[in-house]
DNA sequence: GTTGGTGCAAACGCTTTGCACTTGG
DNA sequence: CCAAGTGCAAAGCGTTTGCACCAAC
């Protein structure tokens, strides 16, 4: 069972269409082996003169934000300039996950069970902060990029 | 010694200069209690018709970020919508620092030695991911928040 | 047949830039 | 002095929106 399958499965759940744009886009985001943009993925799916519209590709993007399937970084393949710069985003399976995004070459290494609200918990409770949540991305050189340098 | 006071002194050991506007900035930033935005400083310091231009603004702020005297956070005061979304600030002391944001009055409180590279380590090692760096930002409650709950 | 989804193009809003003017050291 | 800094206005550009049309269920 691919992402995108269960994607497409949790859409028509929650009593959203299946439509060739949504299948078209999933398909494509299961390719990219970084975190992508959605302006990148309008690109790649044929941008101005191909069959998807702009509105749509921020659109689906959105949706599945909100459902959890994907997940945002501040990892940028474009030097950010940060005029505008473009969000990226990561296919996750549902659930609270972290990532190491490599700096060379932008793989993404999905992780969980991180104890951070647990190695934190002492600081929140001396300054009586009530923890809800956090976010964790970790920065560095996957395997492949160690060696290449 | 206040944190403009720093960020001028260092400022001048750069060989950058000290000007009325930066200091009206510095002044100014010492003053939030919560993220604000290169945006929101404008318009807090006059706006269209004040003294200090836009443009200034937003070449301040990325310079004190350069030199680390100010660290972008993701919490946004307005629910961001996300279109081009204002980037978020909050002063520091020079250093490797993390945040604690109250989700509902937007106080920070910074701390330092977090052991996350220490917590990752041996994931990473399984990996072989080398980390070269991280950013972690937890949300929850302030202390004065969780009363007023 | 409904109504959610789509495409188009225009609007939005934060951020950057070019350039002539000002000013700090 | 003169290079760094500033202000202004225009341009950039990712993202959103209004609306008429289309297609999934």
């Amino acid at each position: 069972m691919s992402w995108a399958e269960n994607v497409l499965k949790d859409l028509s759940a929650h009593g959203h269409r299946v439509t060739a744009p949504r299948r078209a886009i999933l398909d494509r985001i299961m390719q990219y082996s970084q975190p992508f943009s959605a302006e990148q993925l309008f690109r790649d799916l044929g941008g101005e003169t191909g069959p998807i519209g702009r509105a749509t590709i921020y659109r689906t993007v959105d949706l599945l934000v909100e459902d959890g399937w994907l997940s945002r970084v501040h990892w940028s393949a474009t030097k950010e300039t940060h005029a505008a710069s473009e969000h990226a985003y990561v296919p996750v399976e549902q659930g609270h996950q972290h990532h190491m995004i490599c700096r060379k070459c932008g793989t993404v290494i999905s992780f969980e069970g991180c104890d951070i609200e647990t190695l934190l918990g002492g600081l929140a409770r001396r300054l009586n902060f009530k923890i809800e949540g956090h976010w964790l991305e970790v920065y560095g050189l996957c395997q492949v990029c160690q060696r290449a340098e």
